[in-house]
RNA sequence: GCCCGAGUGGCGGAACGGUAGACGCAGCGGAUUCAAAAUCCGCCGCCGCAAGGUGUGUGGGUUCGAAUCCCACCUCGGGCACCA
């Protein structure tokens, strides 16, 4: 009997997959499709164990199709653009180019030996020029199609390093390699018309049944659809062109508790201001100082400048209150200026209380008083209350109510109009980087910003390029801006801004049904091939990379680029947990930590000095803190399969796995457990026997077990499940024949999970063919019931006693014998019960 | 700060509102072995000799019955528009 050796094998199966060709995608009308996504890795040059766990979960996936009849597309790319090429080129000199196709070598070459399902034939990176061209192609229909425009828009400027900054290269409003104060900066950029599809792309959400609710919920509130009041203050003492200040509420129901106006330090108002007053212009520097992302400005102090401006409120004209300019208004949003309502807002509260101003409530709870407020009232819109300083609608009612009447009696009024806002902001796609798509337009002087035409594409980044200084190499190179006016002949320069790479990735899924065609997708193959069937990736891109995609596929469809069908291009979307693993440190003489690689330490000991290492609960696996297990040393040591089998046991997929070298060899021993039983059992000699028929119930309880669990994304009671009925044909007495059959079952089921081991298992128990070419098998419904139950007796909603009844058993026979059963009866001492429930199947209770 | 999740034995987890702890790890006992490794068999939430009690982050609530539903809170994680 030859041993289990996976290094042996599984190199093996793999060429014996290859030569078969069965992973190749094949377009056969005569059968139904299934497409198979994973979330295409940035290619860093190393796979980790969450790739491995990632494409081990779209491998069973792939893998159960195919053998359930379906023609599965299961393909593989690289997300190649973005920044860490370019740092990668500017500390360790190289180019960006070199850099990201020799790591890719490296991943391809690292993911192989993991035996997944993948079409490796419609490989390709986001950095070809043959992807990046079509991209740009796309790009130039929907400028024709007015779906791309140009607009000021607000960067992170280092001004010492005389660049733009991403928000993860802010650090405390401060240059991650200048430590310079950042600065904002308004740039003309270029944005995709995402808002025109606010409310499409918030209804359509409805339609996404297997979705998650979480990532649709996540995606409702970004997109943020609110009802509110626009309306206009006049202003006393404002600069010329500002008599009025329109201003957008969510709650007009709150206008009489208004103590003052606040305008966002990039309102036009504030701007005119800061030209004139050295103060204001100081103060809006230092808002501008917080940077551009959201996060920092919500977690910065509070702060405000009066600008001694003044607003008349509509219904009280004498009443006049003051205008200031306050950093936690957003110009992106409404109008970039609000009525600030202390009593009913904890900002406002907060910025009140700090600068003096009143707090006048405009509603209490309902039969409460008015009373000073110690943090502001923010019921639930829903609830009704009652409203001191209401004026419109009765006195109670609910915010929702207050605000709809609230609304009304302004447009009556003429104060303002209802208007629906969303928080959605259109896309920016400009990057001032080198290592992105070229934006294909040439800016002429006498014709303007003129499109390029589609015969010059693919717009090729020049290779001649250095980082030995910062800023965009394009800006700088000698030649490549220079080109001809592609409509007046003139000469002219090329656009140096690059696209966001988030736009690479919001098609690729269509570039796989055709990635080698002509256009940027064929309409044959996508119309077979789309939509993914099940897309799989991390819960971390639940808003931005899924939002941008369905966004993307109705601006392919409106562009002629993708079928109707296509516009929700995700039918399932499943997101995975992390792999975490504990953290291993010691101090150095400073006293600062010394982190160290699991493969380092044995026994909570370093392996090398003996010393014993502080353990810090498991975090997701980072090079920083050292606590990472490369995939490449697993497979060296245990082969994929145990990889693989671990990645997927324990653990529900959408929740973390925590790596323990314990489970690896659990898992390695679990293997090597089947891989042996096959042996044994194909030697067997033995006539059927009396236990073959509970072996074959186990057995099609598994396939009913796996299949469920496979289907319903429940990868870990798969495993269990596998692991039950391995341990049934250990004990089971059955003969030799039904032994042979329930474990080529369990080569079939474990297949989608251990290919290798399920090719060597079927192949030494005599399966035909390959096992990864086998139907699936399907359970005998026959063989997955039970005639009798046990009926757990509850008394009082506690478990004291069991019955064991035939199934069908009338109700009230099983009553008649729960009151015999001796626990009930010693409960009972003589009374009656008050109620006896029986749900049938299921459970008895006693109530006393 | 705002939005979204998650919390069950020593550990990972299982459980249509119906026997809490399937399956795996660790641990303990046994078989096999000259011995060990490997393998096989058994035990295994906590307190208790037992009877029994108790138990799903915390505190309330709904229900005949709550890990599951509702309310409040705590802790941890994801996202916040230029990381991918």
């Amino acid at each position: 009997m030859s041993s289990f050796d996976p290094a042996v094998t599984e190199p093996r199966w793999q060429a014996a997959w290859e030569n078969a060709g069965i992973f190749t995608a094949r377009h056969d009308p005569a059968r139904p499709k299934y497409y198979v996504l994973e979330m295409f890795p940035y290619p860093s040059g190393r796979i980790h164990m969450g790739h491995v766990r990632n494409y081990t979960m779209g491998d069973v996936v792939a893998r159960t199709k195919a053998a359930q009849g379906y023609s599965v597309l299961h393909p593989m790319g690289w997300d190649a653009f973005g920044m860490p090429a370019e740092n990668a080129a500017m500390e360790q000199g190289g180019h960006p180019a070199d850099w990201t196709y020799a790591n890719i070598d490296q991943m391809r070459a690292q993911m192989k030996p993991l035996g997944l399902s993948i079409d490796w034939s419609r490989e390709f990176a986001t950095c070809d020029p043959e992807y990046y061209g079509q991209q740009q192609a796309m790009f130039l229909d929907m400028l024709d199609a007015g779906i791309v425009y140009r607009k000021n828009a607000v960067v992170n400027w280092d001004p010492v390093d005389m660049t733009v900054l991403a928000n993860e290269q802010v650090i405390d409003g401060r240059g991650w390699r200048s430590g310079a104060e950042v600065e904002r900066r308004e740039l003309t950029q270029w944005f995709f018309r995402i808002s025109d599809y606010a409310e499409d792309l918030l209804t359509a959400l409805d339609g996404l049944k297997d979705w998650p609710e979480k990532v649709r919920l996540m995606q409702a509130n970004w997109i943020g659809r609110s009802r509110g009041l626009q309306m206009a203050f006049s202003t006393v003492g404002a600069p010329e062109g500002f008599d009025r200040l329109e201003v957008y509420s969510t709650r007009p129901d709150t206008l009489m508790g208004m103590s003052f106006a606040a305008i966002s330090p990039d309102h036009p108002l504030a701007r005119n201001l800061e030209r004139h007053d050295p103060k204001v212009a100081a103060f809006n520097a230092e808002c501008r100082r917080i940077g551009t992302s959201e996060e920092a400005l919500e977690k910065a102090e509070k702060r405000g400048f009066d600008t001694g401006i003044r607003v008349r409120h509509p219904f009280d004209t004498a009443l006049e209150l003051p205008v200031y300019i306050a950093n936690f208004i957003l110009m992106d949003y409404g109008t970039g200026a609000i009525f600030g309502v202390p009593a009913h807002d904890q900002r406002d509260f907060e910025f009140a209380t700090k600068y003096g101003l009143p707090i006048p409530p405009v509603f209490v709870a309902r039969g409460a008083d008015e009373a000073p407020l110690d943090e502001a009232f923010v019921p639930p819109k829903t609830e009704p209350v009652r409203y001191i300083r209401g004026f419109a609608g009765p006195e109670e009612q609910t915010g929702t109510d207050a605000i709809a009447a609230a609304i009304s009696f302004c447009e009556e009024k003429g104060v303002g109009h209802g208007v629906t806002q969303y928080r959605l902001r259109d896309w920016g796609l400009s990057r001032q980087r080198y290592w992105g798509c070229p934006i294909p337009v040439v800016h002429c002087d006498a014709c303007g910003v003129v499109p390029e035409r589609k015969e010059n594409l693919p717009i090729r980044l020049p290779h001649d390029v250095t980082f030995d200084q910062p800023g965009n190499p394009l800006d700088r190179h000698p030649t490549w801006r220079h080109c001809a006016c592609p409509s007046c002949g003139k000469p002219a320069r090329r656009e140096t801004d690059t696209m966001d790479t988030f736009v690479d990735s919001s098609w690729y899924y269509a570039r796989f049904t055709a990635p080698h065609a002509e256009t940027p997708t064929d309409p044959v193959e996508a119309e077979y091939w789309m939509n993914v069937d099940q897309y799989i990736g991390g819960i971390e891109h639940a808003i931005l990379h899924l939002l941008y995609s369905r966004f993307f596929a109705r601006a392919m469809h409106r562009t002629g680029h993708l079928p109707a069908k296509a516009i929700e291009p995700f039918n399932a979307l499943f997101t995975q947990g992390m792999v975490t693993h504990e953290i291993y440190m010691t101090r150095d003489a400073q006293g600062r930590p010394v982190y160290h690689l699991p493969e380092d330490v044995e026994d909570g000991k370093l392996k090398a000095t003996g010393a014993a290492v502080t353990v810090i609960p498991s975090a997701k696996m980072s090079k920083s803190k050292k606590n990472v297990v490369d995939p490449v040393n697993i497979i060296s040591q245990f082969g994929a399969d145990t990889a693989r089998w671990f990645v997927l046991s324990d653990s529900p997929p959408e929740r973390d796995v925590e790596w323990t070298s314990s489970g690896a060899e659990a898992a390695f021993r679990h293997l090597t457990r089947v891989h042996r039983m096959a042996h044994e059992a194909a030697a067997y000699t033995s006539g059927p026997h009396p236990a073959d028929a509970d072996l074959a119930r186990a057995t099609h309880r598994a396939i009913d077990e796996v299949t469920r669990g496979i289907e319903g994304f429940a990868f870990n009671k798969a495993v269990a499940a596998l692991y039950a009925l391995t341990n049934a044909v250990q004990k089971s007495d059955a003969g030799a024949e039904a032994k042979r059959t329930a474990l080529r079952t369990l080569a079939q089921l474990s297949a989608p999970m251990v290919p290798h081991l399920a090719e060597e298992a079927w192949h030494i128990l005599g399966g035909a063919g390959l096992v990864a070419a086998a139907p699936w098998p399907k359970p005998d419904p026959a063989l997955l019931t039970d005639d009798t139950v046990i009926l757990p007796i509850q008394i009082n909603g506690k478990r004291r006693s069991e019955i064991k009844v035939d199934k069908a058993l009338p109700t009230g026979d099983v009553e008649k014998l729960v009151l015999a059963d001796p626990e009930v009866v010693r409960f009972l001492a003589g009374a009656s019960p008050k109620k006896l429930i029986v749900v049938p199947g299921r459970i008895v209770n006693v109530v006393l």
